[in-house]
DNA sequence: AAGTGGTCTAGACCACGTT
DNA sequence: ACGTGGTCTAGACCACTTC
């Protein structure tokens, strides 16, 4: 036999007790070394399982005062933000792009505000349209801090999309990420091919270097977008 | 100084090399071993501050190819879906919910094929408003198989919301999530308060125990809801 | 003060994928 | 075949919290 204490082997074991009610929520249960005795293994193999099911939410640890089944699952859900030319790509089209817009221009003032840039300060303007085979897939509406990125003013989006130019050139980094649903301006339908006033799902993402913000972008995907993940 | 080389300063230091520019996307990054005699720990501390780093998404790692930096960097965000009270709550509102609809029903066709029920079978149907202050927070639309939860049955739903019925007496466990937008039916509006075709942010879920459908649940939020995380 | 989880080490063997 | 990450061990010390 192969491995017969694998941490995974422990986190089944562990859920295992939990879902058949024989460690019911809020209840604690034995301390690292109890279980490691019982299960024939070094005490931090137990603590890997235990401490990947605390970081998945399904068990509550704290010095001293030992482990716990969650009272309150949190569940988390991990949803992948990929390229959307690989997204296209993995639902099995293709995927193409469209420059609409690219100019310097003053952005809006709820986008200057969080983007943290003086009221009447220019940014940069992109808008692309994303198209899975020859139908509209997501409009993507970007403004890019010339300061924090200037290798974008002399980039070529119509070759490469901003989306992807940006994942290319500017390193990791932090930032915010919202999902809300909003009704298609008439713009927007014209452009997605939707219906005026249809429920639109949409993305918006604000990324930093070091405080400072980079690019605030939008985007707003075609009507019956879902975005789905496992829990 | 305490600690010199724990697994959090190694992931500072190697998220440092990567927002510096240092080691670009792409680019592969020295082995463990290497890794390790550089900053004079064991392999294991190596090993664990790299792991995380691949499991948030910024490294990949393949044995023998070894470990890059990501070529596409904002790849995963973690959103914790929280009880709706302590949602409503943490925004400083009060939670209060209102039961509209207890009964058994035959569920529409395509979540009775999403739930694996067969067609017109009955299920326990539950609809509640969630309210903030006075204000309409969320309408909560569910089914709930009663095979696979039988004591839902005799549950008061008026005192305890289905929501955190639920999550105290269904234990951990796995299913699907859906995010996207709809535009709210007549029905939807009179109850959210909002105008008839207003997008609503909708968040679908499918939990299940062992294979088998224990509850659909459709929580459509009022009109200008945001879920944001950080990335 | 004492007990629990948190982390680190040094060494070993193994699994997987590339070559 | 071989090199890289994946995991396990046994032991140690530490940090935090509750008592």
């Amino acid at each position: 036999m192969s491995r017969l204490t694998s941490y995974r082997d422990i986190k089944k074991m562990v859920l295992d007790r939990i879902q058949s009610g024989a460690w019911p929520p809020g209840a604690l249960i034995p301390r690292e070394t109890e279980l490691a005795a019982e299960f024939g293994c070094a005490r931090a193999t137990i603590n890997r399982a235990l401490r990947e099911l605390a970081q998945a939410g399904v068990l509550e640890r704290r010095r001293k005062a030992g482990t716990r089944v969650s009272m309150t699952p949190v569940r988390k859900a991990t949803l992948d933000i990929p390229l959307i030319r690989r997204e296209v790509e993995e639902s099995g089209a293709t995927h193409r792009h469209r420059l609409l817009t690219c100019e310097m221009s003053v952005p809006p003032a709820h986008i200057a505000a969080r983007m943290g840039l003086p009221l009447e300060r220019t940014a940069l303007h992109v808008q692309t349209l994303h198209m899975a085979d020859s139908a509209p897939y997501c409009l993507e509406d970007r403004w890019i801090n010339p300061k924090a990125a200037p290798e974008a003013l002399s980039a070529d989006f119509a070759a490469l999309s901003a989306n992807e130019w940006l994942v290319q050139n500017i390193p990791i980094s932090a930032g915010e990420i919202a999902f809300l649903a909003e009704n298609a301006s008439d713009a927007d339908a014209e452009i997605l091919n939707a219906a005026p006033g249809a429920a639109l799902f949409v993305v918006e993402r604000l990324t930093r270097i070091a405080q400072e913000a980079v690019t605030h972008v939008r985007i707003a995907y075609r009507p019956g977008y879902r975005m789905t993940t496992g829990i």
